[in-house]
Order: C-alpha cells, then structure tokens, then sequence
DNA sequence: GACATCACAATAAGGCATGG
DNA sequence: CCATGCCTTATTGTGATGTC
C-alpha cells in the first residue's frame, strides 16, 4: 500500500531546496553536505520520473511538476513532524530536536504494519520484510522517540495511543506522497493513478457505477478500488488517507471539523416485497399488517435500521421478530423472492427490471424516509484532478436524479 | 560561486540462526 | 512468540575534484 516512500531526510533537502533555491545554503541548514542533497535531489527525480528543478546559474528554481511534488512534500513532513509532536507529548516523552532527523521510512512502515497485526511475525509478514527487521525497526522507533509504543496485551501487541497518534499521522503523510505521484504522473501524461472509494449499500447500485464508467472512457488505465464494510471502518480508513472519499448515505453531526458531508441528493426509503407478495397492490396498509411479516434489514447503526425501528416504535407496536440483518444487495433480492419478507429499500436501489415486475413497492409511505446520500471526505483533503473529476461525474450525476 | 560527479566510507536495513 | 547477535547487502553520506 505504501510502497516506494523515499528516504525522509531526501523529502526534507528537496523542501529546503525548493524554499532556498540553493544547494549550498540548504545543506548548511540541515547538516548534510552539498554533495549528499545534490545526490539525494537526483534520487527523487528518478523516484518520481521527472526533473523537479531547473538548475540556473541564478539558483535552483522548481519546475512545474517540482511545483506540484512542493506542496504535498511540505504537506507530508507537517504531517509528520506534528505527528511525532503529538506522540510524544501523548507519551509523556520529552520533545527534543527536530523529529524529522530522529525517524525514517522504514520505522513507520514497521509502525503501520504494527498497527493492523497484533504480533511482530504477522505484521512482518504483511509487509513482506523478515519478523527481526520489522522488530528492530519498530524497537528502535521507541527507542528514538523515548516513549513506548507498543504493549502486550490480550490479544497480542498493540500500539500505545501515542503510537496509535504517530501512525495515523505517517499514514496521512504517505497518502499525501501517493497523491503527489499521481499529480506528477498526470502531469506527466501518465494515467496510472489509484483512487480508493468506500462505497456504502447505496451508492453502488446506481450512481457509481455510472460515475465510474465515465470516468474510465476519460482515464482508461485509472485503476479504482471501491471498498465497502462498515460504515466505522469506512470512517477510520478515510481518516488515515487510505480511502479518498466515501460515498452513501450521510450520518451528519460530526463532531470535528475534520470531516466534511456532502449532499448530493435525497432519497426516500420505500417498503418493499416480492411482486406476488399478499400485501403487494393492497392500498392503505397498516403497521400493524406490515409487522406480520418477517423482515431483512440493514445493520444495527445505520440511518436506515434506525428509521425502521422508528418506524414501529412510534406507532408503539413491536419489532417484528426474526429479523435478518444483511447488506449484500444481491442476498436482499434473494430473500424476498424466496419468501414473504419485507425491507427497507430507497427509490434508487430499484432497478428497472425489479420497477417492472420483479419487486413491489408497497403503500405504506414511512414517515421521514427522506435521507441524504453524499459524499464524506476530509477537511483537509486534497483531491488530485482525477479524484476531482470523479467527483463531479458523482454530482452531474445526482442533479439528474429523478425524484 | 555553485552544482555535479567520483571513489570510498559510514550507516541503515535486511536476513538467518538461535536462545528465552 | 519475542529478542539478540552476527553477518551481508543496499543505501546514504563525505570530501576531493571537475565543470560551467
């Protein structure tokens, strides 16, 4: 996932080069000879395939693409060093000279792994590198930064919340270096680029695949990852940069700024039953007919689940009993068709086919089954063009619903 | 003066074996 | 499982020297 980060101290030559034009100057800052920073200056341009200065007798002047790499290169090492601040203020460490100079690549690679693997083997394993390695590198990180990092606890190793801080902050910084490659590839006319969408039920029935398919008759070599679970690991992924954006129904209240909602259209939840089903055509139902039927639903959490317990609650009838809980669009299908279950499905889920024979939407019209479907991204997210361009496909898209 | 380059030194990163 | 020692390999850095 974070393959290829380069060397840390080369980010910080390369920023300080950038803001003083000059090698010479810039490695008396960062005491590292000229010769290394010139060095570590070609390094990343092979990294990122292109020329990131014109070297001019005036001084070292970043070129477009430079440009580009500039600014979440200086993204990325904020991230980190504030990161490391944190941490070790989380830590009850004492903060000492510039983190940048005390941290490297590998150490927070050793980190991350360290935090989706509760031992030092798996972790290892995960990122392909021997489990003594992985444990050098995660024992000198603490080493460095004087503060613990990892403990044993039930369920193995875990990471300490100072740990836990610096790992979200190392993997916002590696997403920041992800986006600038793909901005310098673009840039460079390569379309390689990566975007990760977490794609709640919703959404994945009508509107993304639409968008995804404009987007790739635009970028044919794109690759797109769409990632669904539950809507909390959606969250938490999308926090540490490794989802770009989710999209489905909103949740609203959020209690930082750190995250934004964006509304893209409102649908209505509908009751919904197989064609034949015996309340099927009926006109005027009642709660109470409704409520003699087992039922498939989304899960406990979501807005959806909620309006249907709301839904009963209201009226002071019981759950339905014998309830399935499921997500899977398919299975739902399968469900009612094989029986006389009920569900909950909003006006977009329906296909064509299903409006034209295959489900019934039945009359009962719950009260506020209006729901917002959205976008959820960072605050301080920085969409590449591609991603941008994804995103309004998503809103033309949503204009064009028809309610 | 300022960057590039070279030969070599120094470190960092990684693996294997092996003992608690 | 984790931790360590010991060794190999890869990466980074230095200082001298070249080039424009």
């Amino acid at each position: 996932m974070h393959k290829n980060v380069p060397n840390l101290r080369h980010l910080r030559a390369f920023r300080e080069v950038a803001i003083n034009k000059n090698i010479s100057l810039s490695a008396e800052k960062i005491f590292i000879s000229q010769s290394a920073i010139t060095q570590a200056i070609n390094k990343l341009e092979q990294h990122f395939g292109t020329s990131l200065f014109n070297r001019s007798p005036s001084g070292m002047f970043l070129t477009e693409r430079g440009e580009i790499l500039f600014r979440r290169v200086d993204r990325c090492l904020n991230l980190l060093q504030q990161g490391v601040k944190d941490a070790i203020r989380s830590g009850n460490g004492k903060a000492g000279t510039n983190p940048l100079n005390i941290i490297s690549t590998s150490q927070l690679r050793a980190l991350i792994a360290l935090e989706g693997n509760h031992s030092f083997s798996m972790a290892a394993r995960s990122i392909n590198i021997s489990q003594p390695s992985l444990h050098r590198s995660a024992r000198e990180l603490e080493d460095h930064l004087s503060i613990t990092l990892f403990e044993k606890t039930n369920i193995g190793i875990s990471l300490t919340k100072a740990a836990l801080i610096l790992s979200r902050s190392a993997k916002l910084a590696f997403s920041e270096l992800r986006q600038g490659f793909e901005e310098v590839n673009e840039s460079l006319g390569i379309e390689s680029s990566y975007i990760a969408i977490g794609s709640m039920p919703l959404a994945r029935t009508y509107i993304l695949p639409m968008a995804l398919n404009q987007l790739t008759v635009s970028r044919p070599q794109m690759s797109i990852n769409v990632i669904d679970g539950p809507y909390e690991d959606l969250l938490q992924h999308l926090r540490q940069g490794d989802i770009d954006f989710l999209i489905g129904a909103l949740r609203g209240n959020f209690p930082s700024k750190e995250i934004i909602e964006e509304t893209l259209f409102e649908t209505s939840l509908s009751i919904v039953a197989r064609a034949g089903h015996p309340l099927a055509g009926q006109s005027e139902l009642t709660l109470e007919q409704l409520a003699q039927y087992p039922w498939v639903v989304p899960r406990k959490g979501t807005p959806a689940r909620s309006r249907f317990e709301a839904m009963f609650e209201q009226a002071g009838i019981h759950i339905p009993m014998g309830l399935i809980e499921c997500s899977s669009q398919i299975l739902i299908r399968q469900l009612l068709q094989a029986s006389d279950r009920l569900t909950f499905l909003s006006k977009h889920q329906i296909t064509l086919e299903e409006k034209q024979g295959i489900l019934a939407t039945l009359a009962y019209k719950p009260d506020h089954s209006s729901r917002p479907i959205g976008l959820t991204y960072r605050t301080d997210w920085h969409p590449t063009s591609a991603q941008k361009e994804l995103m309004n496909y998503l809103r033309d898209l949503s204009r064009n619903i028809e309610e």
